[in-house]
DNA sequence: CTCTTTCGTTTGTCACACTAACGTTTATGA
DNA sequence: TCATAAACGTTAGTGTGACAAACGAAAGAG
């Protein structure tokens, strides 16, 4: 039997608790952030390879620094991460002959195949995450959410 | 100068990765995190602070397997939880004498009070992080994200 | 030519979600 | 009734993510 508790944990909690809005983002975000992993975990991939790996797409080579910028991961975590995507062949890591502090990582033939697929494994769980809702409630959803994270972004200045 | 990125971190994020549903909510939920975290902290609690004492008003006193199940916390954690509330005399812990498997958690007159508080301090923080949605809006927000919570909830068997 | 900033990197911290195992006690059912 | 299973509180430990601090090296600004 198993000890997971994520099913039983809020079948009665407390409607307090239930109706927190801050509480309703943490266990979806965690629901939506478990549906990703397992999916990318069946690829040999974490959602932090494929933040990468798009951001590398949009912007071509980049710096370290840039990438960490980009994807919202620390310069200090950026480190072991290229690590895994430069073991995998996914991306290559070359020093900048034009400044001599930067690294330049530029994706590789087999990153990309590797984003296209990971770029379907993403929608498909996308959809999943959103399989109660209808077309224009997921539009809705999002909009809100943007709107949120906007609104709560650091001043920029 | 700080060295925060989270302001500097989606502000010139790839379009795939900032529309993605589960990146958003991952986003959001932590802004929401932070925001609930540092109200509570000024206040000497923790979230989990917080679940426990509403769990024990709803409820009455209770088990601490009861409590984790109520509000979500492992019950392996749930014993250092309890440590912090019981030295803040807000709850009290005593064996039960009816099944000697179990302890009794009940709250105090003292736990009473600073949960009045707290949920003051909650309220003011859910309506700050909803803060640039209208009534409806908000409505709409926890209609949706409460009907993907229970989707993924986890199957009753 | 200083002073400051940026970059990659290492190391470490804190919180959270979660597993495994234990001894004790209660419930089950053959 | 007696063996077995289950539930409880507890300890210890794992993995991950977010983040701080400091470093030498290199580049930029005054």
């Amino acid at each position: 039997m198993s000890h997971d508790m994520s099913d039983a944990a809020d079948r009665a909690a407390p409607d307090r608790l239930r109706g927190l809005p801050s509480r309703l983002l943490a266990h979806v975000a965690m629901q939506a952030d478990r549906l990703v992993s397992d999916r990318l975990a069946g690829a040999d991939a974490r959602k932090w390879h494929y933040a990468v790996l798009v951001a590398l797409r949009e912007s071509g080579p980049a710096s370290q620094a840039e990438l960490s910028r980009l994807t919202g991961i620390y310069r200090s975590d950026m480190v072991a991460l290229l690590n895994e995507l430069a073991e995998r062949g996914l991306v290559e890591r070359a020093p900048d002959p034009a400044d001599r502090r930067r690294n330049v990582i530029s994706m590789t033939e087999r990153g990309r195949d590797r984003l296209t697929r990971l770029d379907g494994l993403v929608d498909d769980v996308q959809d999943e995450l959103l399989a109660p809702l209808t077309g224009p409630e997921r539009d809705q959803l999002v909009g809100l959410l943007g709107r949120l994270r906007d609104h709560h972004a650091r001043s920029p200045q």
